[in-house]
DNA sequence: GTTATAAATGTAAGCGCTTACATAAATCCA
DNA sequence: TGGATTTATGTAAGCGCTTACATTTATAAC
């Protein structure tokens, strides 16, 4: 079978030790702070270590060290080009910085984020990184408890604790609401994800409400449907809010995934977009441009917001101290997708 | 300093032991292999576990028991929607399998790989998901020596020896490129990702180019264009082969993304698109179907090639046995882009 | 050339867990 | 009922590394 312990098997710190004829600690020295070590040694060490393809275990290391150089992130899924493209910008700066990520996904499931917050912090993580604030004490209890410093992204509110990096989702959406109403627009709905333990989803209806109210729009109510993600999700949510609300002449989406979904169940349903009904949506996806009409949306910088929440968590760890959360700027993409509103 | 059993200090397998009156063996027993414990014993010891909230040392664990419960997968990108969908499937198959995923990208970056592949494997992964085929040797000898079970997706070829969970690039591609002749194009440009160290591009490429030889077009030279990813990369790449090969009336592009660009570049300089030029992807993301004109493209089950690839890496973990590849269907989704060829 | 000081290396004690082996308790069978 | 099994638990030896501390060697200061 597999005697994999031959002379032929994985070659340990003691045997570069002894192979280079100096001691385990001066090995060890050589890789973690070269500086302690004299060139001449340093060099035959080195060369033990090439000629017998040591690499340290990590189990070992971390067991010694307390440190594992891993970092730790549940998204809610990286099917969303949204996360995906904002945790490639966080891994890259994490390698850049020599640090590992332990990745796991939630699917929005608040259960689910606990149970893999555990595996990744028994695994020695020695940051988190965690989308919006809304979760459970538990989960906030369990970092604090084994200090394992955390930092929230996608999300930016200053009444909050937590470390962040991200932006105002409310502020951001309220705007875009504002510009809606100024079209002339009274009947607006809003499709959203499920609002319950999403902070981003919540503050961007409640933008819209905010903006609603600051316009005197308080006759009206917003109509307000909660679907799960995706493109056929949209689709659908669009249907059952005009439905709802046939006299709806601009639907605000809290994504633009949604918001395609609903540009394209208008579209079957013969509804000209934007003459008959506006559509918006929220992210500025590369889709976003693309669709037809081209959606209106709220453009937020992604990778920024991954590689500046890498940097922040791994001051975190190296320093021990709470950072200032970090408020991103968004903008707002018109397109055409947005027109006035109808007579 | 802190003596590690007060009270605040994260508790060990021997704090748990002593809480419960047993010994430690007892309590690792209870949590690795239940059976061999009485059931009061285990109540007892669970409940300590519950009480002051224990969680095992990741590292220290894995130092004895060799085994990590670890699983790295290193892709080109997560900003691909394609590995963003793949990679979920991975994971939540993982999950569902008690295995945690480690992450790296590599770029599409040999060098880069070798690199993340290496602290991969310090990490003591048990297994690793890799790209392709195509790759330095040392990456396979590096695997081979340390005994970690690999296996490859998104490609499929009988002739190699790694197990694969992929489709056949080639004969895929070839079969649209059939498509294509059939309906009289006998000017194909093809807009490819880089193929240097790409066995996926290149079997798409090799496709087009063998339907070429059957159909008897060789005459015609397959006009081909290298260009990273991206929309925009591939906007220029269509204006840059109609420079070359202003004849052209198909461009076969190997996948959506950059097929996408050339039908915005195509629209941008006034060609009708399929009337004036026909234009085809490869992998059916969701763009596809929601450009205009849809795309007609080969539909790839990411998802299913995902979870199918933790499956066998997790029996390759235990049964450390090499497996049969799986080879998955692919289907060509006919949409307007593709038309007739022009007088 | 001393001796004090700094630099380089070595020694060995853990880190928290698993598991082979030893021991004790429970169960079986004639 | 007493030994032979079987079942449950305990003992303790590592796993491969880091690092405090001890020791040796080089350098500086007089």
């Amino acid at each position: 079978m597999d005697h994999s312990s031959d002379e032929r098997s994985v070659p340990t710190l003691a045997d570069v030790a002894r192979y280079a004829n100096v001691s385990t600690a001066t090995v060890s020295r050589c890789l973690n702070s070269p500086e302690l070590v004299v060139e001449l040694t340093r060099v035959r060490v080195m060369k033990a270590v090439a000629e017998l393809g040591y690499t340290p275990n990590f189990g070992a290391r971390a067991l010694a060290a307390k440190q594992t150089n891993t970092i730790g992130a549940i998204i809610p899924t990286m099917e969303n080009a949204v996360f995906a493209r904002g945790i490639q910008a966080f891994q890259e700066e994490l390698v850049r910085n020599g640090k590992t990520l332990l990745i796991a996904s939630s699917a929005y499931d608040e259960r689910l984020e606990e149970e893999q917050l555990r595996t990744i912090v028994a695994r020695g993580a020695d940051g988190v990184l965690l989308i919006g604030y809304d979760r459970s004490d538990a989960i906030y209890k369990l970092l604090k408890k084994r200090s394992v410093p955390c930092v929230v992204a996608w999300s930016f509110d200053n009444t909050q604790r937590q470390p962040a990096v991200g932006f105002d989702n409310r502020h951001a959406m309220a705007e875009l609401a504002r510009l809606v109403i100024r079209q002339g627009h009274r009947n607006i709905a809003c499709i959203s994800a499920p609002i319950a333990g999403n902070d981003r989803a919540r503050g961007r209806v409640e933008g819209i409400r905010q903006a609603m109210t600051e316009a005197g729009l308080t006759g009206e109510t917003l109509t307000l449907t909660q679907t799960p993600y995706g493109i056929e999700a949209g689709e659908i949510a669009l249907r059952s809010t005009l439905a709802k609300s046939p006299d709806t002449t601009a639907v605000m989406c809290v994504n633009d995934v949604l918001a395609i979904g609903a540009l394209r169940a208008a579209k079957e349903m013969g509804l000209r977009v934007p003459e008959d009904i506006s559509i918006t949506g929220f992210d500025d996806i590369e889709l976003a441009m693309l669709a037809e009409p081209a959606l209106t949306t709220v453009h937020v910088p992604h990778r920024e917001m991954g590689r500046r929440a890498a940097s922040m968590l791994i001051q975190m760890v190296k320093h021990r101290e709470i950072p200032e959360s970090i408020e991103l700027p968004t903008d707002i993409r018109l397109r055409r997708s947005l027109g006035p509103a109808p007579k």
